[in-house]
DNA sequence: CTACAACTTTGAGTGCGCTCTAAGTCAAGA
DNA sequence: TCTTGACTTAGAGCGCACTCAAAGTTGTAG
């Protein structure tokens, strides 16, 4: 696979992956005959994996320790394992706060259009 | 109250305050004699109310698209109304991506220290 | 009166995560 | 052979949301 079909098939840019490749969160590619970037099929499951990282709010500098464990190989399971958990603290904080913020959204609507003595309490 | 006190009060720094003010997120405060922005209590609602925008991912064009409106006053309120539903939306369109998320990163975390052939799978 | 903190302005700088440009190489079809 | 398009590199540029710097003014405590 070359770069620009995994580009097509991950939905980033072939600008990104370079990128990506350049400051650690991808390895290095192993090149065709002519130079060009040649990848496995599994790239695209890292790819979706980073995705969700980056979804869920994480750093490319905390990416880029997760990345390097895995480079790694099996003996960094225990510190992937406990850098995921982490950030799975960190996820679920982050959507308790999105829950709370939606009760001030759902309040505030609801004062829109209320009888004025009540909306001045807003 | 002056913008040091505003500041401390709000977790706001004195530098983002006046850029707030600056691009029209706040409205451009009074003064007192000698030059210095002078606010009034409900100011801190007010910057209250944008980090809970801020904190559900609106980007400050939009904030300031909802600041505009409320300058206009009492006749915006169906705009504004409006403006929170679709924000709302996107809210919990974030909400439901994380926890979405955290299934992934649930398979993930469980998928380490299992048997082998299993963790092969992942 | 002096020192010092808190304020004022304009405009430049920062960190993040890309995103694009320029100049060049390579492979395949008309 | 020529053209087209996908690829290569190093490095510059961008949008966002601040954040800070420089130079100056004002208010208050000792």
């Amino acid at each position: 696979m070359r770069i620009g079909e995994l580009a097509a098939v991950s939905g980033l840019s072939v600008h990104t992956i370079r990128y990506y490749e350049r400051i650690g969160l991808m390895p290095v590619a192993s090149r065709n005959g002519s130079g060009h970037r040649s990848y496995a099929p599994q790239t695209l499951a890292w790819i979706e994996f980073l995705g969700r990282l980056k979804t869920t709010g994480m750093p490319i500098s905390e990416m880029l320790r997760y990345a390097e464990l895995r480079e790694r190989g099996v003996d960094s399971e225990a510190e992937r394992q406990a850098l995921l958990m982490m950030h799975r603290k960190a996820v679920r904080a982050r959507v308790a706060e999105l829950m709370e913020c939606l009760d001030v959204l759902d309040a505030k609507i609801a004062g829109y259009g209320e009888h004025p003595t009540i909306k001045a309490q807003q």
